[in-house]
DNA sequence: CAGATTTGACCAGA
DNA sequence: TCTGGTCAAATCTG
């Protein structure tokens, strides 16, 4: 009891990274449209694979065999060791340390941390460079449906109480767990609601750039069945948490390169690549979209 | 009591 | 080695 049991999903996990890792080296292969740097990633990318194979494999044998340890090499381990409490006797596996790996990532300037999805902090650093801390948060369907979209949120260092945040990896959760949620789409102008009854549709909002153009709405919702690949392409459904903050909305499409955009209304995320996959859960805000500030926000 | 934070330790990559 | 990302035990909260 209490000692930490192989999970196998871990290793499932680690596959399927080295697979999607596979896909980007396949991807790479075969568009000769990258100009430089491709032999540079491509080994990157096969050392990425091997690591994930190694990783896979390492969980799994800790499966077959309860502990090999193997830990003590070489390396004189008495050295008082009960220094601090040490609670557990087998405190030493610690799980494999899986890395972010930074695809599809995409930052956010908003005022307020919230994004309408359930987040789990998991870790909070602090960053040289800053001055505030960096929060680690990670979908909370991560273990129930296997979701491995994180964030992670920062405060501005410019005066202003505005939150970085970055987001990493899409979500593949739904909110309203099985059962055909219906759909509601909504316009920039008023929410419309369209119910779409069939529920494996998935809305695909795209925009063209808006930049301060006070472009209404240049969006084109389509609906389709998925149907098409489904190897690789993770069905997401960023949230369409409609903002009641109407002060504006930066973005940034590169984590680390800023360009500010300041949205009208109607968007609160973008992917890079100009193209949106919403799905749009029902949700409905009351008069007040007052945030209790439960807990102690100054300022 | 179950789920969410907190927080120091651990670990991977540059 | 330094810095930042993640783990997980302890703690908190409803
Ligand atoms: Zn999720």
């Amino acid at each position: 009891m209490g000692s930490v049991s192989a999970r196998p999903e871990r290793a499932i996990e680690e596959l399927v990274e080295g697979q999607e890792y596979a896909n980007q080296l396949q991807i790479l292969f075969r568009n000769p449209s990258s100009s430089q740097g491709t032999a540079h990633l491509s080994s990157a990318l096969i050392d990425k694979i091997l690591r994930s194979f190694d990783q896979a494999l390492a969980v799994l044998s800790s499966v077959e065999s309860a502990e090999v340890s193997l830990s003590h090499t070489a390396s004189n381990e008495d050295s008082s060791i009960n220094s601090s409490s040490r609670p557990p006797a087998t405190k030493g596996k610690r799980g494999c340390y899986k890395r972010k790996r930074s695809a599809d990532a995409w930052t956010v300037v908003s005022a307020t941390m919230e994004d309408g999805h359930a987040w789990r902090k998991y870790g909070q650093k602090e960053i040289l460079s800053s001055k505030h801390p960096r929060s680690y948060f990670r979908c909370t369907r991560k273990y129930d449906q296997g979701c491995g979209a994180i964030k992670q949120v920062q405060r501005m260092e410019d005066g202003s109480q505005m939150y970085r945040t970055t987001y990493i990896g899409t979500h593949t959760c739904t909110n309203h767990a099985f059962n055909a949620p219906p759909l509601i789409i909504t316009n920039s102008e008023s929410w419309e609601t369209g119910t779409v009854d069939n529920g494996d549709s998935e809305i695909l909002i795209k925009h063209h750039d808006q930049r301060s153009d006070p472009t209404p709405k240049s969006v084109a919702i389509r609906q389709e069945t998925k149907e098409e690949t489904s190897t690789d392409v993770t069905e997401l459904d960023c949230m369409m948490w409609k903002d009641l903050m109407g002060d504006g909305f930066e973005y940034c499409s590169e984590p680390g390169e800023m360009v500010c955009n300041v949205y009208p209304a109607c968007a609160e995320m973008s992917c890079p690549n100009f193209e949106l996959e919403f799905g749009i859960k029902p949700m409905k805000f009351e008069n007040d979209f007052e945030f209790d500030d439960s807990d102690e926000c100054e300022l």
